[in-house]
RNA sequence: GCGGAUAUAGCUCAGUAGGUAGAGCGUCAGAUUGUGGCUCUGAAUGUCACGGGUUCGAGCCCCGUUAUUCGCCCCA
């Protein structure tokens, strides 16, 4: 039987990774002018990393990660705590106050295979390292946003809302655990769970009964410090002014631990029960809980699968265009010769210089040699044969019109420039 | 992890009442000797997801497995 792969993984053919480089080089090109600087670290770590960051009791870790070695390291399930790690272990807090991170990765999460959800997938995203000031949150968000709009995508909502302190928090849980008590037994068995555990996420919930009793609970926001709301009214004012349309939802809330403060969301309508592309929010605590001084933080992160599947859809409905990738400068049609090394040898000067050429490694007629240049859709042709290696000469024919000239074995690569002045004067009325 | 659906050529899909597979696209070759795109002609390719069962006989029926997919859940 054949080996298939394992599930919830995916092959890149050809074909698919050219439109994955179009995502992440967009992405690299927007980070790069927002001055934010690349970081990669290793594909798993120490456990205790990610249980000591995310949260023993989120479902990432407690029933989706990849554990080798008895349980001694696991294959990442995101990035954030990794590149805090790094952060702190490479001391960079001493490079500059601020530190702009970005990463595009693949990670790992055992979760069930659906669109958009895969057990090896793929994200970019950005930490931002050492503010607490609302302008970098304004940043985080306009980053993701002009990620998306440089890929081409414009149908998602910004999703905002502000978690405040883990103390404005707690005060704001007693009260909601309170609204939800006399309810308790018409809550699904996770909420009830999440009742005593983590009544937060209950927000979120997607149950319409749930969400009834939901509809006149108390509200985070009015548990606020004055601080933490001006913060977050200073937020939304900058995204106005930056002309960058949001939504602001009191329910929304992050399923790890790490989040405080602000937290966002860019939902798309088109990706069924996976409708996040982008994540992210403030974790101030966290630089502190993985062993480093207390430093305000916030990132995000997005999903490459979801986005190609958005720009796939796009492609289908004629609204999208990946680009290319660079045509073949040159296909060289071997007509008959036997001493392929001559080919070969023009072959490797022209590429030295930067051409992009091929030919025929199948000893096939000139005809389907020329089919096959038409295909790579090849800028030029040239037939070389007996009789071109002994005149040194050969026609060089440009694709797109059908025109050739007459050209010199000896200096192709200045043929090919010249193309247009050697045809006016070869053809003077052509 | 729970519930539903699906699984036929590289791709998109047909396949009638169970009688051992088809189309379009793509691929390859040819349409007079060494020149592509259009057109025409022809060819190749499937253990009908895998394993078992019922039957004289199964792509079609039954069971299991695997994978995909939708919802729950989770999140990016």
């Amino acid at each position: 039987m054949q080996i298939q792969k394992p599930r919830g993984t995916y092959d890149l053919i050809p074909a698919e990774v050219v439109k994955r480089r179009y995502v992440e080089e967009t992405a690299r090109k927007v980070f790069s002018n927002f001055n934010f600087n690349e970081i990669r670290t290793p594909t798993f770590e120490n456990t205790q990393l990610f249980k000591r960051g995310i949260g023993e009791e989120t479902d990432i870790v407690s029933k989706e990660m990849y554990s080798f070695n008895d349980g001694e390291f696991t294959l990442k399930p995101e990035m954030t705590a990794s590149v805090i790690r790094s952060y702190l272990e490479n001391s960079l807090y001493n490079e500059s106050p601020l530190q702009k991170l970005f990463y595009i990765s693949n990670m790992f999460r055992a979760e069930r295979p659906q669109k958009g959800r895969y057990r090896e997938f793929s994200q970019f995203g950005a930490e931002a390292i050492g503010s607490g000031d609302y302008s970098i949150d304004v940043e985080m968000i306009s980053l993701g946003d002009s990620i998306l709009k440089a890929l081409g995508l414009k149908d998602y909502t910004i999703t905002l809302n502000t978690l405040g302190t883990n103390e404005e928090r707690k005060a704001y849980l007693s009260k909601l655990k309170e609204h939800l008590k006399p309810f308790e037994n018409q809550l699904s068995e996770t909420s009830k769970v999440r009742l005593e555990k983590n009544p937060l996420r209950i927000l979120d919930t997607k149950n319409p009964e749930e969400r009834k009793i939901l509809e006149d609970a108390p509200v985070l926001y009015d548990f606020l410090s004055d601080e933490s709301k001006t913060h977050f009214q200073n937020i939304l004012t900058s995204l106005d002014a930056l002309k960058i349309k949001y939504v602001v939802d009191y329910k929304l809330v992050r399923g790890l631990d790490y989040y405080t403060s602000t937290a966002f969301e860019f939902i798309s309508s088109e990706l069924g029960a996976q409708s996040t592309i982008l994540g992210g929010g403030r974790y101030d605590v966290l630089v502190e809980m993985l062993g480093g001084k207390p430093t305000p933080a916030i990132g995000f992160a997005a999903g490459i699968e979801r986005i190609l599947i958005l720009l796939e859809e796009k492609e289908k409905a004629g609204k999208f265009t990946f680009p290319e990738d660079n045509k073949l400068n040159l296909y060289i049609v071997n007509a008959g010769l036997k001493d392929n090394s001559k080919i070969q040898k023009l072959l490797l000067d022209l590429r030295a210089l930067g051409i992009k050429c091929d030919s025929d490694f199948l000893s096939r007629s000139v005809k389907s040699q020329m089919k096959e240049s038409n295909k790579y859709n090849a800028e030029f042709t040239m037939v070389i044969g007996e009789t071109e290696v002994e005149s040194q000469k050969c026609r060089l024919k440009r694709m797109a019109d059908g025109k050739e000239i007459e050209a010199d074995l000896n200096r192709i690569y200045d043929d090919i420039m010249l193309f247009e002045e050697l045809l006016r004067k070869q053809n003077p009325n052509g």
